[in-house]
Parts: C-alpha cells; structure tokens; sequence
DNA sequence: TTGCGTGCAAAGGTTTTGCATGGCA
DNA sequence: TGCCATGCAAAACCTTTGCACGCAA
C-alpha cells in the first residue's frame, strides 16, 4: 500500500498549504520556504507528496499561467472550490473564486446539455484583472 | 523589429496549422510531421514561430491536460472562438467547443459582476467527457 | 523488524539560447 | 548588401527515477 506512514516531512507540507490557502508555490518554493523556517524538507519529497496531494484532491495543480514550474495551491474545504469557478490573472498572476449563484449553474448547464462534467479543481479561467486592464 | 520576413518555414507550419484546426499537436509532433511531408522544419524554428503565433492570437496554447509537452491548436477564426468556451477531457484528451447562447453570456456575467475578462483563447475547461465519465 | 519514506545524485524530457550559416528583401 | 531567420549543438530547467539509508509502526 502507498503512504501508509505519517512522517513529519508530510505534516510539514500539508501544514504549509494550509497556513497559505490563498497563495500558489512552486515545488522549489515549498522545499526553501521549510528550509528557511528551519524544518526542511527535499524538494524530491515535495514533489512526491504534492503530487499524491493533487490526486486525492486536496491541493489544486495549476500549469497555464506566466509560471514556467507548476503552481501548487490549497483547496479550501470550508470554501467549497469544487461548486465554484476560478480565475487567474495572466498579468499579475492574482487568484479569484467565483462564488456566485449564476456561475455555480454553469457546471450544471454543461453536464445537462453538453453531456460533460467539468472538474473544477482541475480548471481555471485566464484573462485580465481589473486592475491589470487598466 | 521581429519577424518581417515571410520564409518558408513560417508558411508551411501556419499550413499545418491551418490544415488540422481540431487537432493539437506538441512542436515536436509538427516537426516530425513536417519531416515525414518532406518540407523538414527544425524544432527550434517550431518553438520560436509558435510563440509568436501564440502571443498574436492565433493559435492556443494547451498545457492542463495529460501530456507533458504543451500542445498547439490552431484558432479559427470561422468558428468564432473568442466568443465561446471549451473543454477538453482529462482522459481521452478530446477537445469540445461550447457553442451556446447560455455560455457564450458567461463571459459577460464574469465581467459585469467580477470585472474580469475571461481570455476564450488561453481557458480550457478540464473534466470529463460523456464517454469516458461511463 | 519490516517495508514505506526520504533525499541525494543522476537521468530524462522539454524548452531556450549561442552562434555560424542561410535566405529574404 | 544588410538584417532577420534557421537549425545544430549545447545549455538551462523542471520533474522523475535509482538507490542507500532513515524512520514509522
């Protein structure tokens, strides 16, 4: 069986996530961040470990912005991300969640009629800010 | 200033494109698949010119999906892309377009209510399809 | 004690860059 | 002719893998 033990590397990034639900990290950016609060943790540990992460859902893996690396990011439960959509701003990379009753029936809308179940921890919306637009 | 020369290599990979406009392909399938027509382009030519198609509008960059490698698509401008969303499953890798009135008002909500402009042609929604959800 | 987890080093794969050559205008 | 474009080779990155050692249960 995989992951069976509880290490103290593994509280160590889900208590990272946690402690930073509104912010994206890179692989790398987690392994220093631990390093330079004095608890490290190998960056081939992060990877392993966020990627176990990503597929019980529990952390979002976002690839389409400015990043170059993959950007790892908490999912709230109390916020309920699942029932909602995301955004992204391509310019300055901030985050939105679109909690609200009209967008939470879109994903209704595109199972009813287009047959398909979109998985919003999966998914982000790109475009510009308000800000960014100018 | 960039790219004020029409060259071969430019024409026969905006044909390839042009010619596949519901199919996505990574720079190393175009230059394998240029090399087998014959009309050889090398890879380093493909990643230079695509970007350069990316950043004009013309073609869709696709990096949330199973391959590794970011995947190209060719924008038809007939099919009005800007205006509606897609969709692409994360199992079989199949890529919908979402014509629909319904839809196509997503946008406009997003902006009028949360002031941001959605980018149709940097978003893909990610989930799955009719066949693979069983 | 058993076997999963960790982390270094190395490998693997994708994308970018340097540079000499080639080709458009 | 002047300058941009091409493409090889190499570099730069990000991510994964092999392996010996460490640690949880």
């Amino acid at each position: 069986m995989n992951n069976t033990y509880n290490t103290k590397q593994k509280k160590l990034i889900s208590e990272f996530f946690e402690g930073n639900t509104e912010k994206q990290f890179t692989c790398d950016e987690i392994s220093e961040a631990l390093k330079i609060k004095g608890t490290p943790v190998g960056k081939t540990t992060v990877y392993r470990y966020v990627e176990k992460l990503v597929n019980e859902g529990k952390i979002r893996k976002i690839t389409g912005g400015i990043s170059k690396s993959a950007l790892y990011q908490y999912i709230d439960e109390d916020m309920n991300c699942n029932s909602h959509m995301h955004l992204k701003c391509l310019k300055c990379g901030e985050f939105f969640h679109l909690g609200c009753d009209f967008l939470n029936s879109v994903n209704d809308h595109i199972y009813e009629h287009h047959r398909f179940r979109v998985d919003n921890s999966k998914s982000v919306l790109y475009g510009l800010c308000e800000k960014c637009a100018e």
